[in-house]
DNA sequence: TCTAACTAGTTGCATAGCTAACCATAGGAG
DNA sequence: CTCCTATGGTTAGCTATGCAACTAGTTAGA
């Protein structure tokens, strides 16, 4: 009954797209959104947390949490910097930077078979359409 | 960086709809979720719980939670059927009726706006892949 | 130089979503 | 008729998200 409807249809196909990467992410203990920020920091190591919260256009009070469950499975460390006592620097560990591939692979894996079943322009022709959504939405 | 994953602009996209519907029910009190279940209840008045559920895509607990803040809002109500004890249906209180097309309104207005934005064609053309991409992965 | 405005991070509060587990009712197989 | 299974609704527990408000550090202006 919703079927013409932006928000609607784009919000449901999130939730499902949630269950099938949260599959893929579930051998490394971690859920969707926190496996995407520990994929950001291990892109960037040392980038502060606003600019995390930027790159996952997230809310800085989100980025606070996601960090606070990646910290507490000692997946990344929170380090002050010189130059600006407001800023934090975000490290991956060790343990972190051991499942980087892992992590990257698990979450092609899903890529690749959406792309099969739609098709491969299909697939990107309508993610390139979603980007020009929010960046029109802006 | 994630600008080629399908579920990262997704998600992402669906938060930010969300805001732009969030400030179309505001005036009614009602987040999206809620707003989305009442006009649902409102388009079929007397459903059953899990049909909504299925209407609307969510879980049966996240459809439970939902009918129970229109019911402390006073916009629902629900009746145990007479056929089948486990089956509850829902009717649209009196308040709810007098909002109804005040809902739809204020979603066509956004709806209209993002149309505008984006170009007839191109929004129609979005809605309807996301379409099929759901129902690719029912 | 000291104060006001801004900025990064955090905390509090609220909503929404899911899975798992539970309860009650229905319906069939024997 | 009885028991087993299936189904609808609820509850419990967890994660993610946002806004508002607070703290602390920085910067600019009077």
């Amino acid at each position: 009954m919703f079927d013409h409807c932006m928000y609607f249809n784009t919000a449901a196909l999130a939730r499902r797209l949630e269950r099938e990467w949260a599959l893929a992410f579930k051998p490394f203990g971690l859920a969707p959104p926190q496996a995407f920020m520990l994929r950001a920091i291990l892109e960037a190591p040392g980038a502060l947390q606003f600019e995390l919260a930027q790159t996952l256009s997230i809310s800085r009070p989100t980025a606070t949490r996601a960090l606070d469950g990646l910290a507490a499975k000692e997946m990344i460390v929170r380090q002050p910097t010189d130059q600006d006592g407001r800023h934090m620097a975000i490290y991956p560990t060790a343990n972190a930077i051991a499942i980087a591939s892992g992590l990257n692979e698990a979450s092609g894996k899903v890529t690749k078979r959406l792309k099969k079943l739609l098709g491969e322009a299909a697939f990107a022709g309508l993610v390139g359409q979603i980007r020009g959504v929010r960046s029109a939405l802006k």
